[in-house]
DNA sequence: TAAATTAATCGTATATTTACGATAAACAAA
DNA sequence: TTTGTTTATCGTAAATATACGATTAATTTA
């Protein structure tokens, strides 16, 4: 970015689906939020694992997730137990499919 | 990013799942996209208009989801025709409607 | 209390993204 | 041929993203 960025108001709708996108933009986060859907839930310490990665990178993937409200940690001490955030996670779900769906409204008036 | 990125393996689907994402990740994006759904097509014009952003910005946008394959240009001398890229547009929206569907697979064998 | 475990945060380096203006390229129209 | 229109690309600046190791904080266990 640079100087201005204007600021645009966007629909509140297409600033949320950009944020959820961008959450999902990296495949780290994608294979990490597809290991919780598989095992329900898991902890920090089990994704170091399954990664070759450090450990304050998979810290920092799982705080951009929590940011982006798509998961939530609770606290096992001393562990952090996460979980998908199913609420914000159907969320995204219509927002994804009302995007890719708009092209089925024919007449272009949402009724069809 | 920095030093060695590991280049780390990921499903094929996972890394192409994280690719539309990230062309997904600016409100900017999202909204050309509602709009070349709506409109079915534009030139690059329209939306220099449309957006408070110079043209030049815009062209980048339009790069990138052209290089995502979420849209395609026709040549219409002098302008340039962009639409929705059918083909990739429905396979990112099954790669996104099974990320979100994994919860649905209670038996954790794709068979319910 | 001391040591071990777990995970977040800090500091840092590099790559990428996002924006702009200026320029170039392709083509139509005069 | 010259001019105007349209859009891509170049160069650049600033912000953000991504990775790492080191440190800190919280809690359990010895």
């Amino acid at each position: 970015m640079k100087r201005t960025l204007e600021n645009i108001d966007y629909q509140e709708n297409t600033e949320r689906l950009a944020r959820f996108a961008k959450a999902l933009a990296h495949p780290t986060r994608i294979a990490i939020l597809k290991h919780l859907e598989s095992q329900s839930c898991c902890f920090t310490g089990d994704l170091v694992h399954i990664f070759p990665l450090a450990q304050s990178t998979i810290s920092q993937h799982l705080k951009e997730l929590k940011n982006a409200g798509l998961i939530q940690g609770e606290l096992k001490p001393p562990k952090i137990k996460y979980c998908i955030d199913q609420t914000n996670w159907t969320k995204a779900k219509v927002l994804f499919a009302d995007l890719f769906s708009i092209k089925n409204d024919i007449c272009g008036n949402g009724k069809c």
